[in-house]
DNA sequence: ATCCTATATTGACAATCATCAATATGGTGC
DNA sequence: GCACCATATTGATGATTGTCAATATAGGAT
């Protein structure tokens, strides 16, 4: 996408994320917040605090990380006391699931679906 | 991460990515290469000149996500004449599912691997 | 050889990102 | 009230990213 500023084309980064989809999986494309995941798969609902060993990352890092997590769906904070406890949301474990259920090999298409298959690609106006 | 640069810290962005599984989701989290994962999923083998149509994005750009999804392992490009034919790979398909199967709410551990479970969190210190 | 088309690479630019120190917020307990 | 703790927010900094125009590379056809 190309927008115009003044006098000058922008060829910066332009479409902001809003497919849900792509917010889930950005979410989960980092080491730290990967790494969030899994501990709280394998161990259930963990408390703020006990983010910050796994990580090695100081704790403002740690709750900027969590608030991805949480604007994206992928966990909800439960207030105990003083403690946060975080925890999987279903939903969201359930779409990443359904999301990699649907990328698969091959043509997925019905055979009556295919028109000219081993036929040239579409050409394309530069 | 911490590291001295003479006398000032660094604060910015430290650790590269080098887990597989973080690379395999980072370069799915981008609209538009999971455009081009859906497409390669849904029609099989396709033409790199075909890719530009479903993204709305400058054949450079298509060329660019292409080898971070390359690089990442989630496709091979296939030579054919003047054009190349991308698809997916299937390990990486695999793997993806797998790491999707890894991600469960809830505990996963049995019962008896669970000490005080109620408990406190483990403390840090500051 | 030359031309044409498909794809990749280079270089630049601006937005976004991950990180931290410092500070603020909000709860518990005295 | 005050002190202490857990967590969030602010602000800064530097790396990384996504995008394009321009150029390069490479194959097919003439």
């Amino acid at each position: 996408m190309i927008v115009n500023i003044g006098l000058r084309r922008y060829a910066g980064r332009m479409k902001r994320v809003v497919d849900p989809d792509v917010r889930l999986l950005q979410a989960a494309g980092d080491p730290t917040r990967l790494a969030i995941l899994r501990q709280l798969s394998t161990e259930g609902p963990v408390c703020a605090c006990d983010f910050t060993a796994c990580c090695d990352v100081a704790q403002p890092t740690v709750s900027h990380h969590l608030r991805i997590l949480r604007e994206a769906g992928w966990v909800t904070g439960d207030r105990r006391g003083s403690w946060i406890w975080y925890s999987l949301r279903p939903e969201a474990v359930a779409r990443f699931r359904e999301l990699a259920g649907e990328i698969v090999v091959g043509d997925a298409r019905p055979a009556s679906m295919i028109a000219g298959s081993a036929a040239a690609p579409n050409l394309q106006a530069r």
